[in-house]
DNA sequence: TATTGTTATACTCTATAACTATA
DNA sequence: TATAGTTATAGAGTATAACAATA
């Protein structure tokens, strides 16, 4: 049963290590979306977010934050207005370029990251780093290394939805297939 | 940089290893999505529910299935009854315990699989199993295999949802810290 | 009393499309 | 004309709590 069609399925170690890599991605990212609520009142993507910001040399576009995180442009200003209300990230006009806005991180943003982050740490070293040595995790990191950058390669999203906008405009087949 | 607050910090690699593992699987559940949805109008959930049930050897109890998927009971009770609506699962009383109800596949469930697979296996292939060999693999799979039982010897999710509700009537110190 | 599942509700998030303004 | 970002809107998804029925 494993190599008959070959277009219609995988390998068994293709099928497995896809559905295990995933199954355990999942339950890591649901501890953490709860430790990350609970210890800041933060979402996932709002702490992602200001880690960017944390992290990065100076203020980011919106459209690096937005491509960064896998994020449509007005889902991430949605995100930011909430952070920006919460006085957790300032968004600032930028001066060479009109139409482009800075964000940054507040100093109640780093004060914010600075409470969640020792909790959060806590829960990756709990659950995902306490199995591997530092043998697994460099090979890990290799390998994961490859498959991003082989992702990555490929446009980012935020082009990429206009791309596909314009695209559909040329031929139309009618999309999708109706109900779930 | 990597020493000196043991507690506050991870070490490059372990953080590396974190961050690019998430990334990578977070493209690539995206592309998923996108192909889910237009193939076979399945949001990723839908599709997880559909393919518990086709290779179960029978009918799984709701409580199975939120437990394999880490969701809530009723987060599942609703994909289920769109599912049910769109005649692609059944749901019915199970005979030895009047409590309980047995989800299963149907024939057009089974031929929405068949008809959203192929481009599934497509995306994951192209997107993840082309930069690695079969030793890749053979790792990958060892190293998360791990993880997953490490996180999965802790209860279930929707267990803990109980549990975590009830220790909060003994001890209640107002959980979360306002706004985002 | 504990467990299974559903419902009612309220809310968060996300995407699409239309819009503004700058380049 | 193309790009950066916002807004308006509408829909999907999720969790919580209350509930019913069964064990």
């Amino acid at each position: 049963m494993a190599d008959e069609r070959t277009d219609d399925c995988l390998a068994p170690e293709e099928l497995d290590t896809y559905i295990v890599l995933t199954e355990a991605v999942s339950l890591l990212q649901y501890a953490v979306e709860e430790q990350l609520r609970a210890a800041g009142g933060l979402s996932l993507v709002q702490f992602q977010i200001l880690m960017r910001l944390a992290f990065a040399d100076g203020p980011l576009t919106m459209t690096d934050l937005a491509d960064g995180l896998v994020y449509s442009r007005s889902g991430l200003t949605y995100q930011a207005g909430l952070l920006e209300k919460a006085g957790l990230i300032t968004r600032t006009p930028c001066p060479d370029d009109e139409r482009v806005v800075h964000a940054a991180i507040t100093d109640a943003g780093r004060a914010r990251i600075d409470r969640v982050l020792p909790g959060h740490l806590e829960v990756v070293r709990r659950l995902f780093l306490t199995p591997l040595d530092a043998s697994d995790l460099r090979t890990l990191r290799a390998i994961m290394t490859r498959v991003r950058d082989h992702m990555r390669a490929r446009p980012p999203r935020s082009a990429a939805a206009a791309r596909r906008r314009t695209a559909a405009k040329a031929a139309r087949p009618g999309r999708d297939a109706g109900g779930p």
